[in-house]
DNA sequence: CCCTGTGAAATCCTTCACAGCC
DNA sequence: GGCTGTGAAGGATTTCACAGGG
């Protein structure tokens, strides 16, 4: 960490993430504690993929699935899922398969999703009213306690069964509700503040949905979400399939945007 | 649904993808041709994260860049920022850095963004009204060709400067702009077909925003950008953290709520 | 010297293959 | 016999450390 800022936390987006170490051991003298827990962050970002997997099984009466039923409603290859499964226990039983319900429950409690989390989303724009409204969140271990902007325009507008705070309120809500994750709706331009105050705040998980990098100190994850990233990636395969044809290039338009 | 559908393309989410092998070489024979290209997913998914930063250099006026300063604004580290570069060539000065000017121009060449990209969005709720809004998009190699809804309420509704039209001409906007990539902003329920009519079309690249598997042919990419997936792995490190301290469990709200 | 480009080492992740239990 | 759980093998990615050119 030398140029740029200082200490930073996780800045998650697609592979190649910055975790903090595996949690290997605790103790730093000779004595080897060997820590048990220690969940490898790829397993971690695929357990939700299975919670809401189980979720739709029980709802359609499934009571047990193998772990070859569980991988295909998922989408991964079944060594992949129970070597995953293995680094929170044995809840499967051999010979027959997992108990829907009870897997479920021990994934959700190893996530934490088992008492919603309190979240604040600040910037309501499109994207904002499109979270808020989301119904998602509110089932899946989320309680969304807070909608903010600085726009004077949209203060008290109601969306979903809210209605829009000032930005000044971020402090007083942070405290009263507890909040633990900020989800950053902003414009690129104010991100970075935004998430200096919710850090000052307390809130130690960030979900950053502007277009920019923000820093955060080392003990906050932030997560990135960033749609022309995503589209950028599929560009790239994108235009190798077309050059893998006759064609020199793609389409009838030949502008040269480069701006990006 | 129990082992799943046959063959699929990517399903990219955070770590652990699920690509086509990193196209070694071309031939199947014998002779060793050796395919120069090939760069790694890793690499794939940060190039689009530098040409921002470079982008950013660029309008802030700075004409030339060290791997140090380059990969503190892409929020990497700098060896594997020079090591992701060397897969594209060598387009630095030993002992002063790289143009940023120059290297922006090779990065968006060979991301294959420097030709506009047509884009359909489907699905125009409110998560389709920001994308369809987001100015991003247009700046950044892709240009917005249509918006469609099957909701006939929406049908000729004006979002930013489209037209929403009908699903049915779903086949007709495919054919006629060459869309290459379709953006999956319905409901879960409405998305395998969908994805279905697009890839039949000619598609070959799904962003998907349904919180839902899709299943395509091989030889089509999806992407899937799912936020109460990325909220529930901020959940995770949330609650470890707060193992760590006194406390058995986190905030005063002991609700059950497990339906995930 | 400074800084890039890159082999080689270290780490992390996935897949294989089978022992062990129902 | 079927299916889980897991060591061990195999890949992929990241980091190290330094050779090599301005």
């Amino acid at each position: 960490m030398s140029s740029a800022r200082a200490a930073r936390g996780t800045q998650g987006v697609g592979p190649g993430e910055e975790r903090t170490r595996p949690v290997t051991s605790g103790a730093v003298d000779g004595a080897e504690t060997v820590a048990p827990r220690g969940i490898p962050d790829a397993t971690v970002a695929r357990l939700p993929v299975y919670l809401r997997a189980l979720v739709n099984l029980a709802e359609r009466g499934t009571r047990t699935c193998s772990s070859e039923d569980l991988a295909g409603a998922a989408g991964v290859n079944s060594s992949k899922l129970r070597k995953d499964l293995s680094y929170l226990g044995s809840y499967g039983t051999r010979g027959v398969g997992y108990d829907v319900e009870y897997l479920r429950y021990q994934i959700a409690r190893e996530i934490g999703v088992t008492q919603d989390l309190a979240v604040a989303i600040i910037g309501i724009g499109n994207l904002g009213h499109a979270l808020a409204n989301y119904a998602g969140f509110s089932s899946r271990g989320f309680r969304i306690v807070a909608l903010l902007d600085n726009d004077p325009d949209r203060l008290g507008e109601e969306v979903g069964a809210m209605r829009i705070r000032g930005l000044d309120e971020l402090e007083t809500v942070v405290a009263e509700e507890g909040v633990s994750i900020g989800v950053l709706a902003t414009p690129a331009a104010a991100a970075q503040a935004v998430s200096d105050r919710l850090v000052a705040a307390g809130v130690t998980s960030i979900l950053n949905f502007a277009p920019t990098l923000v820093s955060v100190p080392a003990g906050v994850d932030v997560r990135k979400v960033d749609l022309s990233i995503e589209l950028q990636i599929l560009a790239y395969h994108e235009h190798r399939k077309a050059a893998g044809d006759g064609s020199s290039d793609v389409h009838p338009s030949t502008r040269t945007t480069v701006g990006v």
